[in-house]
DNA sequence: ATACAACTTAAAGTTGACTTGAGGTCAAGG
DNA sequence: CCTTGACCTCAAGTCAACTTTAAGTTGTAT
């Protein structure tokens, strides 16, 4: 069991953060030692991964549902799978970024809006970011 | 020269959007009809740049100094592919998640916690996501 | 035993990115 | 000429995700 500031320590995040997430249920604290909150040590990496599904691009409130409540893990699996398929949009999506990217960064054009593969990204692009997810 | 509403139809952004994006400037009416806005037809490609920029994770402030003050999108090589290496790495991590959540959906382990194949993918995801990126 | 640092709460404030609402203007069609 | 509908403005509202503030409560060290 460990406290508040070693979670601080050890995730980078903010103090408030953290009491913040457990109001919204994302965490949990098992207990409290007086008045302080108590943090099983896993709490460790189910903030990780929250961090992980952020920079996906997913919302606190999608994160909280693959993990459904009081830090249980993911129960359901046809909600897994589920949850899998958004993720591999989610890569399918970045990967087209990504691509997109490092082509603009070593494109020769001078403006990156006159070449031709750059045009089809923001197409494809627009594609991606206007389907229902 | 295009109008606000046709904007809307090529783009599906919402007409405030648009106008709210030139109100922060970062986008440019070049002139009005009237009361209403006209818009150089080369708006589209920016709003899906725009777009872009925001799937890949830049704010409306990283966007709009990527499109320096003569309107062209000049773009900052070393940022895009500091971006684009960035992604590289939330597509790792992701696939590996998807991948063991695919697992997990398979997994015979009555629960997912005790599957050692999904322990282990939340210690890779927490190295990664440790490690100085 | 007391000081105090580290925690606590509840509520309000902030930021980014918009959206909504109320009321105004204008060009085009009947 | 007059209506109409698509536009306009400006201010306020919303939402997510926090942060800040003010006031209160410990556990631990001196």
């Amino acid at each position: 069991m460990i406290d508040i500031s070693e979670v601080v320590k050890r995730t980078g995040l903010a103090a408030s953060t953290i009491r913040y997430y457990e109001q919204i249920g994302l965490i949990h604290s098992p207990g409290r030692h007086g008045l302080k909150r108590i943090f099983k040590s896993n709490v460790i990496e189910q903030l990780d991964l929250i961090k992980l599904g952020q920079n996906a691009g997913f919302s606190l409130d999608e994160i909280s549902q693959m993990f459904s409540n009081s830090g249980q893990a993911m129960i359901d699996r046809n909600k897994l799978k589920d949850q899998a398929n958004k993720i591999d949009e989610q890569i399918r999506k970045l990967t087209a970024m990504r691509d997109g990217l490092l082509h603009a960064a070593n494109c020769p054009a001078s403006s990156h809006l006159e070449c031709p593969r750059f045009q089809k990204l923001l197409r494809v692009n627009r594609r991606l970011s206007t389907e229902s997810t």
